[in-house]
DNA sequence: CGCAGGCTGTGAGCTTGGTCACAATGGCTA
DNA sequence: TAGCCATTGTGACCAAGCTCACAGCCTGCG
C-alpha cells in the first residue's frame, strides 16, 4: 500500500490535496524488477502506467539489427508508459530496469476513473507531456546541430543534475552510467563516447571507472557543452 | 468570425457539439501571414495558440551559425503554438509561414476558460501531445538508425500522406517543398537529399521539379522506406 | 520580355564517426 | 580465491555525409 505522503511528492500529483490522494492509495499496486529486467516491451499493449519509488528506468527502441537507442531515462518521482494509457495505442517502447527498481502501478480504468474525479491532474499531465516534448525536441536538434563530444557534456550535465541527490556536495557529481548506455543515449558508438570521455579526462574535467563518471569540474564541462 | 462547422472539423475540438463550441467562435481571431513570414520567433513569450484554417507552417530551430532544422510541419484543422500555452513558458521554437496563411488565434485566457467549461477538450489535448511525442521519438531513433536517403523515402511517404486531399487520385502524389526544406525536416545537408532524390529519380519512383516532388511510385518507394 | 536571384544537380576532397580488433582491468560468482 | 565476463581504452581502417564550387534552370518581378 502506498502512502499519500510519497504520492504528494509526485509531481503530477503535487497539487492535490492528501484528502484526493487517499482514494489513489487503494489502486497502486507494488511491483519490483532486478536490473535489466524488461517491465514492458516495444509494441506490447499497455493498459497501466508505473510511478517509480526507488531505482531509475530507461526507455529505449531497438533497431532490425539489434542496435539499441535509448531514448530515456526516468528516476524516483517521475512516471512511466502513460502514453500507451493516454492514447490506447501499444507501447511505442521498450522500459527495462537499470537497477533494482520498486514501481506502483496504475491501471488505465482506475486513472480515468480518478482523472473524472480530479481534473486538475489533467493540467499537470499536460505540462509533463509538454515538458517532454522540448526534452525530446531538444534531443533532435542537437544531434543535427552538435558533434559527439559536445553532445557528451551535454548529456553529462543532465545527468550530473538528475542524479544530484537533495543537500549533497555540488562539486564531485556522479554518474552512475556505463559507456553503452550514454553512448545510447547521446546516439553515437560506445567507442566514440570512449574517446570523448577521455578527452574531458585529460583536460581535468571528470574521472572514469566502473559504471562510473565522476565530474570534478562543472564549469569546465559547461564550456564543452555549449558551442 | 469563425463558423462552428470548421471547428468541429479540427481534432482538438471534434467531439464537442455546436452547442459547446458555439463560445469559442467569439474569441477566435482570424490572421493572415505571407509565405516567408514569421508567426513567432524562439525564446519569444507566447501566450497565444493558432489554428490553421488555410495554409501551412514550419516549425524550426536555428543553430547558432545560422543553420536551421524543421522540427515539424503542419497543415489546416491542426494547431501550433500550443506548448507556450500550456505550460507558461517561453516559445521554444519558431513558426514561419510556408505559403499564403490563415490561422485563428486563440488566447490563453480564453482557452483556460473555454477548457474549465470543456473538460473534455483536456482529452483530446492530452492525446495530440502523446502522438506529438510518438512522432518526435520516431524521428529521433529514425536519424540514429537509418541512412539519408532511407529518411527521406520515410519522410517523403509522410508528406504524400499528409498533402494527399480528399479523394484525389491516389497515384501521382506531389509534395510541395523545396530540397532545402526537406533536407532540414530530415537532418541533413541540402546536396545529399538532392543525391538521394536523384536515385529516386533514376529507378522511377519520382520526378523533380522545382519546389516540387511527384510521387509515381509509391510502393517503390515504400521499399526504399523500410530498412 | 529580360534579367537577377532562387532552385537544382553534380563533382572533388575532407572529416567525423562507425566498425573491427584486441589488450587491460575490475568485479562478481562459484 | 580463481576465473570468467562485463567493461573500458585505443589503434587502424573505412565510409557516409558534409563542405565548397560551379553550372544550368526556372520563375517571378521590374
Amino acid at each position: 500500500m502506498a502512502d499519500v505522503e510519497f504520492l504528494s511528492q509526485v509531481p503530477i500529483f503535487s497539487t492535490l490535496e492528501p484528502e484526493g490522494l487517499q482514494p489513489l492509495t487503494g489502486k497502486l499496486r507494488p511491483r519490483r524488477y532486478q536490473r535489466g529486467e524488461v517491465i514492458f516491451h516495444e509494441d506490447d499493449p499497455g493498459d497501466r502506467m508505473h510511478i517509480i519509488v526507488e531505482g531509475s528506468v530507461k526507455i529505449s527502441v531497438t533497431s532490425e539489427d539489434g542496435r539499441e537507442k535509448n531514448i530515456a531515462l526516468f528516476k524516483p518521482g517521475e512516471c512511466f508508459g502513460e502514453m500507451a494509457l493516454l492514447d490506447g495505442s501499444n507501447r511505442s517502447a521498450t522500459a527495462t530496469a537499470m537497477e533494482a527498481l520498486e514501481t506502483l502501478v496504475l491501471m488505465r480504468d482506475d486513472f480515468q476513473e480518478f482523472l473524472a474525479v480530479n481534473p486538475r491532474v489533467s493540467v499537470e499531465i499536460t505540462n509533463m507531456l509538454t515538458q517532454r516534448l522540448r526534452n525530446v525536441n531538444q534531443m533532435l536538434v542537437d544531434t543535427a546541430f552538435l558533434d559527439v563530444p559536445t553532445r557528451v557534456a551535454k548529456q553529462l550535465l543532465a545527468l550530473a543534475s538528475s542524479y544530484a541527490g537533495d543537500s549533497e556536495p555540488a562539486e564531485p557529481r556522479v554518474v552512475p552510467l556505463g559507456q553503452d548506455e550514454l553512448a545510447s543515449l547521446v546516439g553515437a558508438s560506445r567507442e566514440t563516447v570512449s574517446r570523448a570521455l577521455t578527452s574531458y579526462r585529460r583536460m581535468g574535467i571528470l574521472t572514469t571507472s566502473h559504471r562510473r563518471i565522476v565530474i570534478n569540474d562543472l564549469k569546465g564541462l559547461e564550456r564543452m557543452a555549449s558551442q
